[in-house]
DNA sequence: CCCAAATGTGGGAGCGCTTCCACAATTGCC
DNA sequence: GGCAATTGTGGAAGCGCTCCCACATTTGGG
């Protein structure tokens, strides 16, 4: 028996589509459909009526059909791997989401913000991305556990990492600061001011940007002729600076200058050397890591490494759209932006 | 001409499709999916056979395609009309997001975060949401000009907004706390220490938060019988906290007491009185409004009104799905907590 | 003035999925 | 043991869109 279907295109309902706006205009859905797409070969009188259609219908594309056949979402994700706590309180999340959503903003590009703190919510993410739900990903601050490196690689979707990541490094692009020079300029900026027991508070010990300045630390201090044995691990947060500052003086008493990894954690160092009584930058001198606002209101105001985190950003932005944009060029790329050092009062 | 056309699912040349998994497991695509969702009406012998499929296949689903049918696109926005600074300095940002992943992380639905700075990108957003690219929107921290309410209750986008909307109030839900009675206890609190000559520090003026907790200050005030004549607006930052500070303590040197409507901006205040010094609380009593960490924090730690963030943001995620799931009872819909005033050594 | 190139248009075939429906194969109940 | 209810299955119809291709229709050289 013939079934008889009731086609519901002919009362619009809901939303209209692209079949009533090229009923009403009077054209064929095809060159509705080019003449809402940029208008290529498109006469100006269809593409009039297409446009009053579309106003007067108060169209708007489905973007899950569009994309369906595009293939694209016209969206990225910015992935952090980190509890919302620090997201929300770095300014370094701050900036470099401002980097990004500047150069998204010139074009239609939706960013998706996926905050997966580490271990449970990383299948999950990693699902999200393997399904296709957005064109590209930007990965920041990841951590050596997640090996999202490889698995974004094995799943062939464009991605850049904001900081070298573990391994994977040679089939991903990223973006990073020289964290080895940066740190290494820092600690030569102590020696030169005479600093002779010099420790250090590095970031967590999972991150390549905490090993890449310690790295910087301990080559300036060979290069010097001094013992690099003073570190203590934060996890870039102010109170773990405290608690890093307050371990190191501890057992380093004599400590005469003090390298930290992010201007956060020198912020809650400085306020243990306060409390101390620990004069800076006469007793002690101090350079922090970032110069992102925070180092610049610290009392002494901190000499700093900048890394320009916007600027790096949109680079990585930029670099990840060429590749959706291009996917067949995806030979792993790394740009390495030079830190500068900015000298305040603290050293 | 009978046109010849290539069927692209013989070879499966990239992700695999469901059709593939069928033609693996030995069933009908229809079979296929219901194994895969849910696994309703399905054998256990065709399930597993699906199962199985699915796995050598590395079978994903493809959203779009999943979604043109549902018409669910399982995400939701969380919209929030701030510039980027805002969003990542304020802890209420982050304790909101803590809320709302937490629902999320229940059921399989994924944020979008859609960082709108006033004005220019408004639109965008909107756009965003009329596509119905998400689910539903929770909007939190809306400005008086956005009209966010109104927009998102025509296009009929499920919706819930943290903090009463200017208007199209009676449209949309919304959870909100009790700012008149936070703001009016706290101003009482202040009261029945002895001050007289209490001013105000509130937020902006295009803020029905700002609007609610002067006016509880206010009541308070008038049934003290008190002139409620020092007020200075900031933008909820620190700095403006500072900045208002300074400007009421200049025009009313004479106030014995502050009530400040957001925790970062005493924070600013506090600064600002050690700078004049003045003492806390002995010359000047300070209460702030929030709690959410900075108020144990300053010296002296602040006597705050203590919203629950989290929890608010948690009740308006579980409304949000409520009205994503049954879009027929969209009858608005308010939730007004109460907050509690929260004692330390500033008032 | 003729033929080739450029331009505009519509038909129609999908994109990959869910879901309605018809139909078979069980099961259960009196 | 017969019939209704239940359960499992596949065919097929779309969801709303883009884009290939065929087919006019113009345009422009030589």
């Amino acid at each position: 028996m013939a079934r008889v279907t009731t086609p519901r295109s002919t009362v619009s309902a809901g939303q209209p589509t692209l079949d009533e706006v090229a009923r009403v205009a009077g054209v064929s859905r095809a060159t509705a459909s080019r003449a809402i797409n940029g208008g290529q070969r498109v006469s100006a009188r269809a593409q009039s009526a297409v446009d009053t259609a579309v106003r007067t219908l108060g169209y708007v594309p489905n973007p899950a059909a569009r994309s369906l056949v595009t293939r694209r979402t016209d969206s990225i994700a910015v992935v952090v791997p980190e509890p919302d706590d620090r997201v929300f309180s770095d300014p370094f999340f701050a900036g470099t989401l401002r980097g990004v959503t500047r150069v998204l903003g010139e074009r239609d590009i939706q960013l998706v913000l996926l905050l997966a703190r580490p271990g449970a919510s990383t299948a999950r993410t990693l699902r999200y991305l393997t399904n296709r739900h957005v064109d590209g990903a930007l990965v920041v601050s990841h951590h050596r556990d997640d090996r999202l490196a490889e698995h974004l690689a094995d799943i062939g979707l464009p991605c850049v990492f904001g900081g070298r990541p573990w391994t994977g490094g040679d089939r991903v692009a990223y973006v990073d600061v020289d964290n080895v020079a940066g740190e290494r300029e820092a600690t030569e900026a102590l020696i030169a001011r005479g600093c002779t027991r010099i420790g250090t508070i590095a970031g967590p010990a999972d991150m390549t940007a905490s090993e890449d300045r310690i790295a910087g630390w301990r080559q300036a201090m060979s290069t010097a002729g001094l013992a690099a044995d003073a570190v203590e691990h934060g996890d870039f947060t102010e109170a773990s600076g405290e608690a890093a500052a307050r371990a190191l003086m501890e057992r380093h008493p004599d400590i005469d200058g003090l390298v930290v990894a992010s201007d956060l954690m020198a912020a809650g160092a400085l306020k243990v050397l306060a409390e101390l009584g620990r004069r800076v930058p006469d007793d002690i001198a101090v350079v922090g890591f970032d110069d992102l606002g925070v180092a610049e209101r610290t009392s002494p105001a901190l000499t700093t490494v900048r890394q320009p985190v916007d600027e790096m950003a949109e680079r990585a932005t930029r670099l990840l759209l060429e590749r959706v944009d291009e996917p067949g060029s995806s030979r792993p790329m790394r740009v390495i932006i030079p830190p500068t050092l900015v000298r305040r009062a603290s050293a």
